[in-house]
RNA sequence: GGGCGGUUGGCUCAGUGGUAGAGCACCUCGUUCACACCGAGGGGGUCACUGGUUCGAAUCCAGUACUGCCCACCA
């Protein structure tokens, strides 16, 4: 690299994150460094970031993912692919309905009041005004996502895209109409799926009734928790093998309340052990008792309405209650009636939907459902397979048993916001086979009136009313982002996409149906085994979504509670980034973003996340302040390193290396653990204080000094780049440089040419002497600033040369007057010496009249305590047969060279007890 | 009920067969030369428990306890 800026722009005094990120997202956004263009030259990388809801802010979960995502686009980026990260929204039906209809609450309106039209006006008013403030959030956080790309699940042409998914399964016959107990949300009217149940432990009754004979002859006792359910039973079951009803199967039971006469059947759904082994059977409020309602072909009597009263089925006395009046209600007549046994304290699992936060009410009800199961078997293939692979591991097996017992997904949602379904219906009234006139709905699919009516034949047909679930919109996203259904470049060129990084809790909300549509759905006939399968026709191959899932871990407060509004416990990112920065934001999350599925977050470790980029500042601060115009920060030829420069970029292709492969496999804790360590104990607290006597010397040492550490602190810059983008931006480009951004300068790789064995064992000894100086000073209480003279006795040639070049530094490093490289040990019969043994050799400290000696035996007894400890444990591994026969030889001979130094360290210790003691 | 994690110094966490680590907190010392958001030095852990495999276990296996998460139709 040559510098190509002669101007320098000075770093201020103060690292100030707020003024610098500003200005370096809105340099970075003018010059396009974030769009990308299918290139035929480059290998592309692309990412389709999980769209928030357009109700969302950021949370601490998005900061997590969205700094993972972003490192993961810059270093790939900086490695020189075609890297695009693609950015959106998600309408989000429930949500977004929710927040709306809030707000019109608060004028005192319903949707109703409005109409469905006003109402949708009113939702797409929310997301202009509301709707893509994430975006600014993204950006503060650093994002360097494709702004010119963003779409959004209501964009004219992603509309496209899901009329064409509904289509197909529509044809296709995979999308059928089914009448099923759904879970139903009292709040909304509408249907959620099972994955939207929350199921939550509530402290609730369990209700003992008495159900008689309807001949009079004695009782049946059911249990129940739901009491307001007995008004549309449809049979009492027992199991089969039950001896207690054995007799009465078949025969029948009076309702009480309701008053109407209900079968005993014979069920395996009902459970000897449980209660009394009867169970009540309400087929249209509870999908256990539906599926046995239709094996017994019972009736099923919806008596709870849609909106959480009592129909009329319900009985006079009932309709038009609320369901949890009704259950008092019913609790009541049957006390009156004598028919309650016992009532017991239980805790009910109690179905909870994730949205309203109402209790769910299963209900059964005519919705739409698509039929997951061949779609699923491509998806489970191409996971078995490796060709889309899951970090951490386990999550594949996760996946895989939830895709194996796969049902059917109800996509229709009772709502007005959202895509509505795209089926129109007719109904004609016409002669049945048997002489009686007979009602048939027909519906077929269409997007448009005209062509419902082509299609159906008549004028009179009208769309459904319901709109699809989210989901059925999302599970598009990497492909239809990309351009689908049109064969577009992007598509061609983009996709499959790199990487999906979620939470976990969407993995089959969203990230299964994301394998499920893509592989059904994008088809090549000419691309690699790897991205796909081959279809029967041999040619042909389904292409995944994705090739990495990453699943991450999930932030929780600092008591390992999950962050939510209602505990209050939250924190906002904005806020952090307002206060530390964005690096020290993104940095802290990525330091904890391990192996380990939960984050227990505390704001400290943003403060000490910071403290990291105060010092990456000052330290730079210092570098540059000591170069001059002649300084290019080009690497100086191998002839001119010293030790210390051989040993930091020993140390520095080590850090490369091991960066890079942590970033490869998701661990940015270790990423930035490695970087961490080496920028602040090896660059800092060494290579740097080192470096300081040859500021102040002249000429050629003085330069490559200078050359080294802008060299280093360049490279190190590059390295740290995509996990802290602003500072590392704002000091790259104050120092010598080549290129306009450090977003476009290339990713450091490892290669070996700088690992020198020698420098780190050369080194190794001289930090080990300067410790052990320290340590002297310090445990003998001698200010700090007293210099003194020591004395190194090498116990080798390599420790002689290792010391003689360094003698200068340690003295330095240590404040000594001098350091003499000995090859006897001095005056100990003075005793004014006081010494420690090092790995490599003996370290001698004169220090005069200073000396304490009670002081110093103690300091010598702690020594010998620690080195017995050793020598004991090794002698016992090698005077142990097993070890010494069984071990690799290689291990034993290391333990024999350990104990070898260890005896010499306690014979030096021993001796100079014995002086001292005399 | 089933499945999957976790349990290492006061706190938060690294560490998958060979001398127990980091950051914070704590104690001592230090504001002349980048940084007190700092520097130097130090103390502190029978790696949850029990058993097994192994020459050797924080690490592998089995079980136990506690804890978290996911899935599941027990009224």
């Amino acid at each position: 690299m040559t510098a190509e800026n002669t101007e320098r722009p000075e770093l201020p005094k103060a690292y100030e994150p707020k003024e610098i990120e500003a200005k370096w997202y809105a340099f970075w956004k003018e010059h396009g460094y974030f769009h990308a263009e299918p290139d035929p030259t480059k290998t592309p990388y692309s990412i389709t970031i999980p769209p928030p809801n357009i109700t969302g802010s950021l949370h601490m979960g998005h900061a997590l993912n969205n700094s993972i995502l972003d490192t993961m686009t810059r270093w790939h980026r900086m490695r020189g692919f075609c890297t695009l990260c693609l950015p959106g929204t998600d309408h989000a039906g429930i949500a977004t309905q929710n927040v709306v209809e809030r707000n019109l609450a608060a004028e005192g309106l319903t949707r109703h009041d409005l109409g469905r039209e006003k109402f949708i006006e009113r939702c797409w008013q929310w997301r202009e005004q509301y709707g893509t403030r994430i975006y600014y959030q993204f950006e503060k956080l650093g994002c360097s996502y494709d702004w010119q790309r963003v779409r959004f699940t209501l964009d004219e042409s992603y509309v496209d895209a899901i009329m064409e998914e509904f289509r197909s399964w529509y044809e296709r016959g995979l999308i059928y109409r089914g009448t099923r107990v759904v879970n139903w949300d009292v709040k909304f009217q509408s249907a959620v799926s099972d994955i939207e149940v929350e199921i939550e432990e509530r402290k609730g009754k369990l209700y003992h009734f008495r159900y008689p004979f309807a001949d009079g002859s004695g009782f049946i006792t059911i249990a129940t928790t739901r009491p307001e359910t007995l008004l549309g039973d449809s049979a009492v079951a027992a199991n089969p093998a039950d001896p207690r009803y054995q007799p009465y199967f078949g025969k029948m039971l009076r309702l009480p309340l309701a008053n109407r006469d209900i079968p005993l059947v014979a069920d395996e759904y009902a459970k000897p052990e449980f209660g009394s082994g009867a169970v009540k059977v309400t087929p249209a409020h509870d999908l256990n008792d539906f599926e046995c309602g239709v094996r017994h072909n019972l009736p099923q009597h919806i008596v709870i309405g849609k909106d959480g009263s009592m129909t009329p089925l319900a009985g006079p006395d009932y309709a038009g209650l609320d369901r949890f009046v009704a259950r008092k209600k019913v609790v009541a007549d049957m006390e009156a009636l004598g028919l309650v046994e016992k009532i017991e304290d239980y805790t009910i699992q109690t179905p909870i939907s994730e949205r309203s936060k109402e209790v769910i009410e299963p209900l059964l009800s005519e919705q739409w459902f698509v039929d997951m199961k061949p779609l699923a078997a491509p998806a489970i293939e191409i996971v078995q397979q490796g060709k889309i692979q899951f970090v951490p591991e386990r999550y594949k097996d996760i996946y895989l048993r939830w895709m194996e017992n796969i049902r059917p997904w109800c996509i229709s949602r009772q709502l007005w916001w959202g895509h509505r379904i795209p089926v129109w219906w007719t109904e004609e009234t016409e002669s049945g086979a048997d002489g009686q006139p007979a009602t048939g709905r027909r519906h077929c699919f269409a997007r448009t009136k005209e062509q419902a009516v082509a299609a159906l034949g008549t004028e009179n047909c009208w769309q459904d009313e319901d709109v699809l679930d989210t989901w059925f919109s999302s599970a598009l996203w990497p492909h239809a982002t990309l351009g689908w259904p049109q064969d577009s470049a992007d598509l061609a060129y983009f996709y499959p996409t790199n990487l999906l990084s979620t939470a976990q809790e969407i993995l089959y909300l969203w990230v299964a149906r994301m394998i499920m549509t893509g592989l059904d759905f994008v088809k090549r006939t000419e691309a690699p085994d790897s991205d796909g399968l081959l279809e029967p026709d041999g040619r042909t191959r389904s292409i995944l979504p994705f090739r990495d899932v990453y699943v991450h871990a999930t932030v929780l407060d600092e008591k390992g509670e999950r962050m939510s509004k209602s505990k209050g416990n939250g924190i906002d990112p904005i806020d952090l980034i307002e206060k530390y920065g964005a690096d020290a934001t993104r940095f802290s999350l990525l330091q904890q973003a391990g192996k380990n599925q939960d984050i227990k977050y505390s704001e400290q470790r943003t403060d000490l996340a910071g403290n990291f980029c105060n010092k990456l500042w000052n330290a730079s601060r210092f570098v540059l302040m000591n170069l001059n115009e002649t300084t290019t920060g080009d690497l100086p030829a191998r002839d001119q390193w010293t030790v210390p420069d051989r040993w930091i970029l020993s140390r520095l292709d080590t850090t490369i290396g091991l960066v890079n492969a942590a970033l490869a496999t998701y661990d940015m804790d270790d990423a930035s653990r490695a970087l961490y360590a080496f920028f602040w104990d090896e660059f800092c607290d060494w290579y740097v204080e080192m470096a300081k006597t040859r500021l102040r010397a002249e000429g050629e040492e003085k330069s490559v000094a200078q050359n080294l550490l802008a060299f280093v602190l360049e490279t190190t810059l590059r390295l740290l780049h995509p996990m802290i983008p602003f500072i590392t931006e704002e000091i790259w480009q104050a120092l010598p440089h080549a290129g306009e951004s450090l977003c476009l300068a290339s990713y450091p790789t490892a290669t070996g040419d700088w690992q020198d064995a020698a420098a780190e064992t050369a080194m190794s000894l001289t930090i080990a002497t300067t410790r052990a100086v320290r340590n002297m000073k310090m445990e003998l209480n001698i200010p700090p600033g007293t210099r003194l003279t020591a004395a190194a006795l090498p116990a080798d040639a390599t420790a002689q040369a290792a010391l003689t070049s360094n003698a200068e530094l340690i003295a330095s490093l240590a404040r000594l007057n001098v350091l003499n490289i000995v090859t006897t040990a001095p005056g100990t019969d003075s005793g004014k010496w006081i010494a420690t043994p090092v790995v490599g050799a003996e370290i001698y400290l004169e220090i005069g009249d200073a000396l304490d000696i009670g002081k110093e035996l103690e300091r010598i007894a702690k020594e010998l305590t620690a080195v017995t400890k050793q020598i004991e444990r090794s002698e016992g591994m090698l005077s142990n047969p097993n070890f010494v026969d069984r071990a690799a030889p290689e291990r034993v001979a290391e333990e024999r060279q350990r104990l070898t130094e260890w005896q010499a360290k306690h014979a030096s210790l021993e001796e100079r007890r014995r002086l001292f003691s005399a």
